[in-house]
Formats: C-alpha cells, sequence, structure tokens
DNA sequence: GCACTCTACGATAGAGTGTCGTAGTCACTG
DNA sequence: CAGTGACTACGACACTCTATCGTAGAGTGC
C-alpha cells in the first residue's frame, strides 16, 4: 500500500487542505489563484476529483459547495514518500540517508535534539 | 545546490554505475537490458550523456569505450532529494516524518539502534 | 579499405500534468 | 416556474518529460 505521488498543483493543493481542515473549491481558489488573469474555476475542480480519486482527500457532498478534508495526514504523505524513496534508492533503509545528513550538519541543533528523545522514548 | 531527480530508467543505470564503481557502457547494457528483444545501444548512450549533463557521472573518454563512475554519491543523492521532499512537503523539517515513521514502527530494531548510536556521537 | 564497435545527437511516441470549455445540476428569487 | 448565479462533472488539449530509436560519424584492428 504505497502512497501515490502528489504532483506540483496537486501538492498545493493538498498544503491548503492541510492547513485549513475543510474547505471549499471556493475557497481554495481565492488563496492558490489569487491574481490569475483567468477564472481557474475547473482547474480546481479537477485538480481536487484526482485528488479525490488518489485518495488524498475525502468529499463532503452534503452541501451545494462540497466540503474536501484531508485523508492523509501531511505527515503520513511525507512519510510514505521517504520510505518509497529509500526503496528505491537505498534497499528500503533510512539509515543511509539520515547519516549522511548528520555527517554534512543538515539537521539543526533542535532537530538533533528532537530526534534523540524521540528515539530513547521507544 | 539542489540535486535534480532521476527518473526511472536513469536511476536504474545510476544504481549499476554505483554497484560497479567504473563501468562502460556495454556493461551497462549487458545487466540491465539482458533480455531486451532490441539491441538499446543508442538508449544507453542516451541516459548516460543525460546523467553526465545533470552532474551525476563522470566520463573519462581516454578508451575507445568511454568510462562511466559516479560523481555523487548513492548517500548524498538519497539525502539531497530527502531534502527537497521536506522543503515541500514539511518546511524543511525532517523531523515530522522520521517520527511518523517511529510511530508506525516502520525502522527495524537495528536502524533504531544505529541511528541511536549515531545521534548520540554527535 | 573493410568490418566492427563505439559515440553523438536529432526525432519521436507515450505518459503525466495543468488548463480550458462545455454541459448539467442545484438553490434562490421574483 | 422561468431566470440567474454558483457549483460540479468531465472530455479534450497543449505542454513537458521520459525512454527509445535511427542514423551519422569517429576510432581501431586486420
Amino acid at each position: 500500500m504505497t502512497v501515490p505521488k502528489l504532483a506540483n498543483a496537486e501538492l498545493a493543493v493538498m498544503n491548503r487542505v492541510w492547513e485549513e481542515g475543510r474547505v471549499t473549491a471556493r475557497q481554495l481558489r481565492e488563496k492558490l489563484y489569487r491574481d490569475a488573469t483567468r477564472p481557474m474555476h475547473g482547474t480546481i475542480q479537477r485538480l481536487l476529483q484526482r485528488l479525490e480519486d488518489k485518495g488524498f482527500v475525502d468529499r463532503d457532498g452534503d452541501r451545494a459547495a462540497h466540503l474536501f478534508s484531508p485523508r492523509i495526514s501531511r505527515e503520513a504523505y511525507a512519510a510514505g514518500r521517504l520510505e518509497s524513496l529509500a526503496d528505491r534508492v537505498t534497499g528500503g533503509s533510512f539509515v543511509p540517508m539520515i547519516t549522511h545528513l548528520v555527517e554534512e550538519r543538515k539537521l539543526s541543533d533542535a532537530d538533533m535534539e528532537h530526534l534523540r528523545r524521540l528515539l530513547e522514548e521507544t
């Protein structure tokens, strides 16, 4: 059960959905395409439909304007893509990349401390 | 300086290059396209050229058959893509996804132990 | 020179993505 | 109940990226 990949525009929409929790297509349009020269009605609808097909959002169609909410959390998506990356590149293990990040000092002190505690609790 | 993404066929080639260290186009062809119905000469050349353009391999053209070697390590590529993922999804931080992996028990005991030691050394 | 192997690279088909156009549906108002 | 405005459903299309193919040219050994 691997998490499908989100394209750019799809991810932009999901970022709003994750932030808001429950949104209508119109709310998304006003946030994402504020200064677009064209209306973009259909575009948002299309994107939302594809997100629904891929299982990323739930659609509540009770009202005239449907309400969309995330079906997968941001963290679950990120972790799922990370798993997929590990499968394709490092034989399924996360250790090599994390090691590399630590060695290259890509992790902040706060992040390091966070992870230390996380690992010790378990 | 973000690491470009590798497409499927490109990644397949890079996986061989990472394993072998130094290879010719022919060696790659014999490993990767063993039971192909067509020769695939041009395909490999094309892929290698694109990998060179993107900075993934070095080309040694001293001999008739060029020798290709990795310019970026497997770990550096994986970590680079992980950074890109974090930038696009979790605001640049790795903590949320790793936390999720730990909570969902996606990390093996050995991996957990590995990371614990890694973090304590630093 | 000829045969063989290699490199260089333009061209192309196919898939995925973002956008648009149109038709249909629903709710409200006079 | 006709008219209006906002919404949904979805086929179609242009564009980009990817993997492959075809062909021309260079290098090497006999």
